[in-house]
Order: C-alpha cells, then sequence, then structure tokens
DNA sequence: GCAATATGGTTTTATGATGCAACTAAAGGA
DNA sequence: TCCTTTAGTTGCATCATAAAACCATATTGC
C-alpha cells in the first residue's frame, strides 16, 4: 500500500495536529463553524467546494472529535454539525495563521478583514508566548524536553 | 482542469497562510529547519519523505519566500536550505498546533516532547490573545471587521 | 394528499498528488 | 582511479480530489 503517510503514530504532538486538521479543507471548514455555521449547504455555499469532499471532511471532522452532529436545532429534521471543546480549541491555531498572513503576506492589501477586540473594534495584539511566571519569551528562549514519564497512581 | 483548488486569490488571511503552509509536509519541514536542519539529507532521513516529494516541497517553500537557499555554510559545495524571516515567523503556528494537541489528544501519553522555558526548564503558558490594551480576550470577545483601506500616500 | 422543489448527501469518472524504487550526476574520500 | 555519499530527477502504481450526475428524503405549494 502506498496510503497517504499517516502521522497518527507520531510522537510529535505537530505532526498529531497535522493528522486531524493538516490538510487543504479542514480548517477551512472550522473556520466555518466558528463563525457559526452548522448546516451541510452553508459550508458548501460558502467555501465553494465539491459536496463529496465536504461530506468526507466533515465525516473525518466528526470522527476526530472536532465536530459533533446534532439531530437538529430550528426546527427541521437535518442533522447539523456543531464543534465541540476541542474544535473550538483550534482558535489559536486559526488566529496564528490570521496573523502570519497579515505579517508575511506578499499582497496583504487583498486580505479582506482583521481581527478586533469586539469592545474596542481594535485589532488584536499578536499572540504572545510567555514562560510561567510571565516572562515574554522569543522563540530562542524555549527549547524541547523529553515528557515526563506520567506517575504510576494516576494512570 | 480540475486543480487542487488553489487559495491563492482568496481573501481570508487563514486561507492565503494555507495556500503556502497548508499542505502534510509544509510545516514539518519548516519545523525541522527550526531545529537547525538545513541540508537535503537531513531532511529526508529526519522525516521519513519521499526524495521527490521533499525536493517539491523544498522547491515550494523557496517559492513562497519561506526558505531560502544558501550557497553553503560547512565547507561542501553543496546548497543548504534556511528559514527566512517569514519562515521563522511561523513559529507561532507551530506553538498553536502543538499546544492544540498538547490539550486534547486523545492520546497524550504518546507525545514524546514538550516545549518549556529554556532558562528555567518549565512549560510555556499557553498562548494568550490579548487586546491592544493588554485584556486577555476569548474568541467570543474578537470580531472580524473588513480591512482599512490604505491611505493614498502610503500605499 | 400529491407533485414540485430543496436539502443532504453518494456514485461515477477524470485528473492531479503522493510514494516507492530506480536512475543520474556531481562531490568527496580511499 | 574507483567507490561511496549526496542531492536530486524520472517512471510508474496508487491514492485523493474535483466536477457532475445521480439519488433519497423533507419540505413546500396547491
Amino acid at each position: 500500500m502506498v496510503k497517504r503517510t499517516s502521522f497518527a503514530g507520531d510522537a510529535c504532538p505537530i505532526a498529531r495536529s497535522l493528522e486531524a486538521i493538516g490538510d487543504w479543507w479542514s480548517l477551512l471548514v472550522i473556520r466555518e463553524a466558528l463563525f457559526g455555521v452548522r448546516r451541510f449547504g452553508e459550508f458548501q455555499s460558502r467555501l465553494g467546494m465539491a459536496k463529496n469532499i465536504l461530506s468526507a471532511r466533515l465525516r473525518s471532522l466528526v470522527d476526530h472529535g472536532i465536530l459533533a452532529t446534532a439531530p437538529a436545532s430550528d426546527g427541521s429534521a437535518y442533522s447539523e454539525y456543531v464543534l465541540t471543546a476541542k474544535g473550538r480549541g483550534t482558535f489559536p491555531i486559526l488566529v496564528a495563521l490570521r496573523q502570519w498572513s497579515e505579517e508575511f503576506d506578499d499582497h496583504p492589501e487583498e486580505i479582506a478583514t482583521i481581527l478586533v477586540d469586539r469592545e474596542k473594534g481594535r485589532p488584536v495584539k499578536k499572540l504572545e508566548m510567555r514562560a510561567e511566571d510571565g516572562r515574554l519569551l522569543t522563540p530562542a528562549e524555549t527549547t524541547l524536553k523529553p515528557r515526563p514519564a506520567p506517575r504510576r497512581r494516576s494512570a
């Protein structure tokens, strides 16, 4: 089998994330879901993607626990797709992608929207990485350590 | 043409990011580059990916201004791949992916490494989104606004 | 209740992307 | 010089994606 190499068993958390949401459409489906989109047809018309692919992506996202199917909500008998906590937890990833584009895109004038603080209407600050004690960290000030072995009892 | 739908002209900054780094391998190549990997062979052996695909990805990343080819560095006459500022700017994206995995992965015990503050050796905090005035923001406290039209002079 | 239409998909088929293996060409080393 | 390593490219089989056609229910108009 050639199989489009899965990262499922990989020990790197980045690879593991990509396993779930690292394809072309998943993050855009999640983006729409964060905007409140729930219905198949609305995903399809807003993203302009083929229905079979949307179908496959929704199924995959449900399998990964990012979306869940809800039996109904507005009376009609169709099922809906709503974000789980895990799905809502992708928000920082989307913000990071957005900010990277805003900072480095070759044609930033083509970017239509900016993310703002709802209360003040001002752009949000760049995501910051901080140490436990609150110190602002640069990438060079971080490093990777092996994960500590879990305790016997709590495992 | 069927063409694997490009997001290049899309106005959404998230889609634009995905256009450059939204495929299976690019972010992992960047991850290795952030660890200091520069040589073709080292990318290939560390990632275990096919050489033709690595070749295509490196070319794409260079085309997108994320990597640059440097003529040499350690004496040997082969060329190397080094991150540009744009490439180094992906760091928050990788951190966000990592933290999402750490928080929501179904098998967190399989994750081998944790990102720590180099000085103290303690895990870094979750990425925080803050308003201009420093207030911590939840997703619900943000919204999208149309990008303001650029000034005539400064354009 | 019944036909028409909208919704939410699946199937079919063509093409592009991926992955492995084999091949090439230049560099380095013995 | 010959052999090995490095850094790719090429060929081919397989997989994923995309567009369009098709289909099963639901809902709506009458």
